[in-house]
RNA sequence: CGGGGUGUAGCGCAGUUGGUAGCGCGCAGCGUUCGGGACGCUGAGGUCGUCCGUUCAAAUCGGAUCACCCCGACCA
């Protein structure tokens, strides 16, 4: 394993620090084709917590996993004009199959909203069918110009849940529930808070009438726009002929949402939390929860080691032995220090001869002797209290960074300096969103609240408020 | 797509006026160590990104090409 860099330190070089740290702690490498992204099991361990997590929240509502084809025929993607319009520069296109030129081209999916409503096309025929509520894990391709470890990778996972619905009143609520499952795996699972609002229609979904986003704050400042969830209103339904049979015997279109969240939370999460010494997984999240290692190694220790891993494993703790040798204490406890393990029980034979371990706190490198009669429990509460300790430092830097504005000039000191979000009265005129942008590198990120102010920009009569941040 | 940079061992790099490839880390074996990134000895590992050219001779000079990384514009 090569542990031979120094990080660098998160503050001095984000990105060095943020690239490095993804491939020491071995959450991911880069893929040999430009842009993609190899999660290697570390980070697809963080990946599968999370991904049951939702998945029992979604099954929960009624939703069903489903799995649709990954290449889609270029005239689907065609038929929803703004959908399309919004996704042509980044689509992979297949034009060869078995040697031989495609009569159509294939698409690869980039969401799959027009494959899946061409399905539901054909599965939709009553107000009894309804709703359907189909929910993929999968991977999706966007030819991103620039990519970046999990943030922006040609190709990324993710989940993308597609609902059908007899009125909009029922989306509308779907489309709010999504939100709020994904809320609360950032809270709890996460630790990492963040606002919800509503797009403004420049940032919306290609082909959706509204977007609701979870944006979460990063260290330097910049937004991330970490799960979105989109009512679609009838534009996909009128575009594929998503029909049903009503009640009363006339014919409507379906009213839908799609939603997703995707392996670009990781990337958040990293950040979000890391430190100088490398990951600060929460508890939730951590693929080990708790890692023993030996002072020394031999037979004793080995032995004790064993059967502390042993009994931690039966209290349903994610706990592991790092017996590996040729490794000296310090490597060790760094190596796992950046891997951002929570908690790790140092033995030897101090600690042997009075039945107890040395229990050390990644968050805080607090450390305490702990017997063993009452480690479990023990563990439990640390665990329980980092997790939490982690949500409100989160929440303590994502308040101290929003601040509102009342003034232009503000405005783009506050950009120039420590960013963050700014809170600000807008017209909602796509002009001085786009005038904000080109001047500060600013974008709206979601609505805040309704009200009565000026345009920050323009100065004129502003309705609501919004939060503006520069984005990942 | 613009700007910058880099391609030599798994990783990070050195290689002078051209003379046939080296260092550190890592890796393997053995031994000594072991309470915050240990040490010794031995060893494995390379068509110097690719192609063309100049030359008795190219990692080194010239040309082309490909790839990747970073910074911008675009974006989950």
């Amino acid at each position: 394993m090569a542990y031979d860099k120094q990080l660098p330190k998160k503050s001095d070089d984000m990105s060095g620090w943020y690239n490095m740290l993804v491939l020491q702690a071995e959450l991911a490498d880069y893929g040999s084709a430009k842009g993609t992204m190899i999660m290697r099991p570390y980070g697809y361990a963080i990946w599968e917590l999370l991904q049951k997590e939702l998945d029992q929240a979604f099954k929960a509502k009624g939703v069903s996993n489903a799995y649709f084809p990954m290449f889609i025929p270029e005239s689907l993607i065609k038929r929803e004009v703004s959908h399309l319009e919004g996704f042509a520069p980044e689509l992979a296109v297949v034009t060869i199959g078995g040697g031989e030129e495609l009569q159509e081209k294939l698409i690869v999916r980039p969401t799959s909203e027009t494959i899946m409503y061409e399905a539901y096309s054909k599965w939709i025929k009553s107000w009894r069918d309804l709703p359907v509520m189909i929910n993929q894990w999968n991977s999706a391709v966007r030819w991103e110009k620039r990519t970046y470890l999990f943030l922006r990778t040609t190709e990324f996972l993710w989940q993308e849940g597609h609902t059908a619905h007899a009125t909009h009143e029922e989306a509308l609520d779907i489309q709010k529930w999504a939100m709020n499952s994904y809320k609360n795996l950032f809270l709890d699972y996460f630790a990492l808070p963040g606002y919800i609002g509503s797009k403004s229609k420049t940032e919306t979904f290609a082909g959706a009438d509204g977007t609701m986003t979870y944006e979460t704050l990063m260290p330097g400042g910049k937004a991330l726009q970490s799960a979105t969830s989109h009512d679609l209103g009838q534009n996909f339904a009128k575009a594929f002929d998503v029909k049903f049979q009503s009640k009363e015997g006339d014919s409507r279109f379906v009213w839908q949402t799609s939603w997703g969240l995707s392996t670009r939370s990781l990337g958040g999460l990293i950040m979000a939390h890391g430190d100088d010494k490398g990951l600060r997984l929460p508890p939730k999240l951590a693929p080990v929860q708790v890692i023993v290692i030996p002072v020394k190694s031999d037979d004793v220790v080995t032995e004790y080691g064993d059967k502390i891993v042993y009994s931690l494993k039966k209290a349903n703790i994610r706990a592991d032995f790092d017996t590996r040798d040729g490794e000296s204490l310090g490597f060790k406890i760094n190596k796992w220090e950046m891997k951002g393990v929570p908690i790790r029980l140092e033995i030897g034979q101090k600690e042997i001869d009075l039945r107890s371990v040395k229990l050390v706190r990644r968050d805080n490198n607090n450390s305490q002797i702990v017997n063993l009669e009452k480690l479990s429990a023990e563990i439990q509460n640390q665990l329980e209290d980092i997790q939490a300790g982690l949500l409100i430092r989160a929440r303590k830097y994502l308040e101290e960074n929003t601040h509102e504005v009342s003034s232009y000039t503000q405005f783009k000191e506050a950009m120039l300096k420590n960013r963050g979000f700014l809170i600000a009265y807008w017209c909602g005129s796509a002009e001085c969103e786009s005038d904000i942008k080109e001047q500060t590198k600013a974008t709206t990120r979601c609505q805040k609240d309704k009200g009565d102010g000026l345009c920050i920009y323009c100065g004129k009569p502003a309705a609501e408020q919004w939060y503006f941040a520069q984005a990942y």
